[in-house]
RNA sequence: GGGCGUGUGGCCUAGUGGACAGGGCGGGAGGUUCCUAACCUCCCGAUCGCGGGUUCGAACCCCGCCACGCCCGCCA
């Protein structure tokens, strides 16, 4: 409700302004700090008295004695304090949040009509993912379900770096050592037990016999030539690889709650002969060059010093050529392209804008989310190759066995009832993983992070369990209560901490709008936390189910209750965080 | 050396031009015969990296410097 409210805040203003022939180009719209009795405030009187010729404080006075509360519909008073106009919210606005909030779908938006594509995650599927890479399916799967409900056309894609060196290195590997001269898999599951072969492969290339490490590059070198014509028995060969590995990667992603709708694999894009056709034309450009025997593009107009590299003296292109191939095809299917990716590739991309911008693309529907890398402490990286850094699946299964220790050790203080097992279970897997997810949303991509499992698992205040708990707070009132009352009148909700709540919960579409247009899923996060907040202050001080509450506030707190589940719970929802009904 | 990013109490973090910089962790003091205390209340603690500039007003914009991270491969 509060967008419909900032319409009617930004008529009158302009109407108020207009009329007092004062500039209406800045409204200076804010929200006031939290102790300010205000939705919004207008902060134009500071910018408006040089025009006015009178001191700030008198031109606020002037613009809210122009304005009449009574011709707004949720606006319920004008009153200045200083150099601020505050607007107050009318009785209707309370009411009509309330009503919104009745729905289930509370927050979502109407649609778009604008299609995006989201590419996130693309780890390479050369092993189990581990906790380095965790934030981009975190962010990115984040960022779908915000501009999915924010009205968006949404797809969700991985694209699989299936044609690289790494490929080649690794089918080669995989073909050549035996399984009894390699370690025991981690775990018993696809990605583990085919990593072994990669990174056996790798060592072997590095520290091998001299004569024997020429004949696996020749090897190795044949395959990448084999993808490269589109030799069919080649393709299946890696493939073989690529799809047991991916099986494994997908399956922890999914622990995670994070699913793709389509995985595009970069050989699509060699098969049917794209990528050729984006080299012919790379070559036709006037900014390419022959040098070395290669094909390279001069981006040195761009301020990229670095030649871009796009055909290699072998004849074979290189990923961000076949990337370019790609993103072609995302122009064709979509109105945007979004990709969330690792701040490490920021120079590639860079490339990749340029050269699809030569090439006469609007790439301005192209974006990207860059993150940045999680260390471990002391210093160090995440190397598939090299085997350092935690798997992500350790790390859940951390998470979920500290939750579970967090469930038992409460049991005793318990007011109702033993757990079940079953229950236990669930609850440990819903506060484990919302833990992890909600630690790295809620966070800015762009700052790097160190990863310490106790701050990672904390399940202290400021973290997922914190907001979990208020859902399942609101289930816990209305599950006693049996019925929600579907016509309420908001009237009898007259205390502070109720008005806090329907104002915090107005709030929530508008949090989904800004947060979907900036891209910034940790807004959400940083809601959800507010919210928790103010729930918490109108449980403490108003009892909804309480014998000594009248019916008719009863009714009205009820509703109140339902309205904040909705809100609660699919903010919840945009961050992949589970609500449960109980913990 | 160049490019990009980050710098907010002891630690983590929100806040991109406006009302005394908001939380959490930590430390201290309290609160439950009452809808789940994974909660709440109060207290301690900040030259918003440093220096200049723009502005009525700067954590936020501009310039310089410092520190840290990432990149600068015919890898991805």
């Amino acid at each position: 409700m509060l967008l419909q409210f900032r319409e009617e805040v930004e008529a009158a203003l302009t109407d108020a302004l207009g009329a007092l022939e004062l500039p209406t180009d800045d409204l200076g719209i804010e929200r006031p700090p939290e102790d300010v009795d205000a939705v919004l405030a207008s902060s134009a009187a500071f910018r408006a008295a040089e025009a006015a010729g009178a001191p700030p404080p008198a031109v606020a006075a002037d613009v809210a004695e122009r304005i009449d509360a009574g011709d707004y519909r949720l606006i319920g008073a004008v009153v200045t304090q200083g150099t601020y106009v505050n607007f107050l919210p009318s009785d209707a606005y309370y009411e009509a949040t309330l009503e919104a909030a009745h729905e289930d779908d509370y927050g979502r938006l109407d649609p778009t009509g604008e299609s995006v594509v989201v590419e996130h995650t693309s780890a390479n599927p050369t092993g189990p993912v581990h906790v380095g890479r965790a934030r981009n399916p975190i962010i990115g799967d984040a960022l779908c379900r915000l501009l999915e409900f924010a009205g968006y056309d949404v797809d969700r894609h991985y694209y699989v770096n299936d044609a690289g060196r790494q490929m080649a290195v690794f089918t080669w590997a995989y073909e050549t050592f035996d399984e009894s001269d390699l370690p025991d898999p981690e775990r018993d599951k696809p990605d583990y037990d085919l990593v072994r072969y990669y990174r056996e492969g790798n060592e072997f290339l590095e520290e091998g016999p001299e004569a024997e490490v020429e004949a696996a590059e020749d090897a190795i070198q044949a395959i990448m030539q084999g993808l490269e014509d589109g030799d069919e028995e080649t393709f299946e060969r890696v493939q073989r690889v690529v799809d047991q590995v991916l099986d494994g990667m997908r399956a922890t992603l999914q622990r995670l709650g994070v699913e793709f709708d389509e995985f595009v694999k970069e050989t699509r894009f060699m098969r049917a002969g794209e990528t050729d056709d984006v080299v012919e034309r790379l070559r036709d450009l006037d900014e390419a060059v022959y040098e070395e025997d290669a094909w390279q593009l001069d981006l040195s107009a761009f301020g990229i010093d670095k030649n871009f590299v796009f055909l290699r003296s072998d004849g074979t292109t290189l990923y961000t050529t076949r990337d370019i191939a790609h993103h072609e095809w995302k122009f064709d299917e979509y109105d945007r392209a979004i990709t969330v990716i690792g701040e490490d590739h920021q120079l590639t991309f860079e490339q990749l804008r340029r050269a699809l911008e030569l090439l006469g693309h609007d790439t301005d529907r192209l974006e990207q989310l860059f993150y940045s890398w999680v260390n471990l402490p002391g210093g160090g990286g995440m190397s598939t190759r090299e085997g350092t850094g935690v798997d992500l699946d350790e790390l859940l299964d951390e998470a979920v066995a500290r939750a579970r220790e967090e469930v038992e050790a409460r049991m005793d203080e318990r007011t109702r009832g033993d757990l079940t097992d079953e229950e236990v279970e669930r609850i440990a897997r819903q506060v484990g993983i919302g833990a992890v997810r909600y630690d790295v949303v809620a966070k800015q991509p762009t700052k790097a992070i160190t990863f310490e499992w106790d701050r990672a698992l904390d399940f202290e205040a400021q973290s997922a369990p914190y907001v979990q708990y208020v859902h399942a707070r609101t289930c816990g009132i209305l599950e006693r209560a049996e019925s929600v009352p579907q016509a309420v009148d908001a009237d009898a909700l007259t205390e502070p901490k109720a008005h806090d709540l329907l104002e915090t919960i107005a709030r929530f579409p508008a949090v989904v709008e800004e947060a979907a247009a900036a891209r910034e899923p940790h807004a959400v996060a940083t809601y959800t936390r507010e919210f928790a907040e103010t729930f918490n202050g109108f449980y403490r001080e108003c009892p909804v189910l309480d014998e000594d509450v009248p019916d008719d506030l009863r009714e009205a707190r009820l509703a109140l209750v339902a309205a904040a589940r909705h809100t609660v719970a699919n903010a919840l929802y945009l961050l992949g965080v589970e609500a449960p009904e109980s913990m």
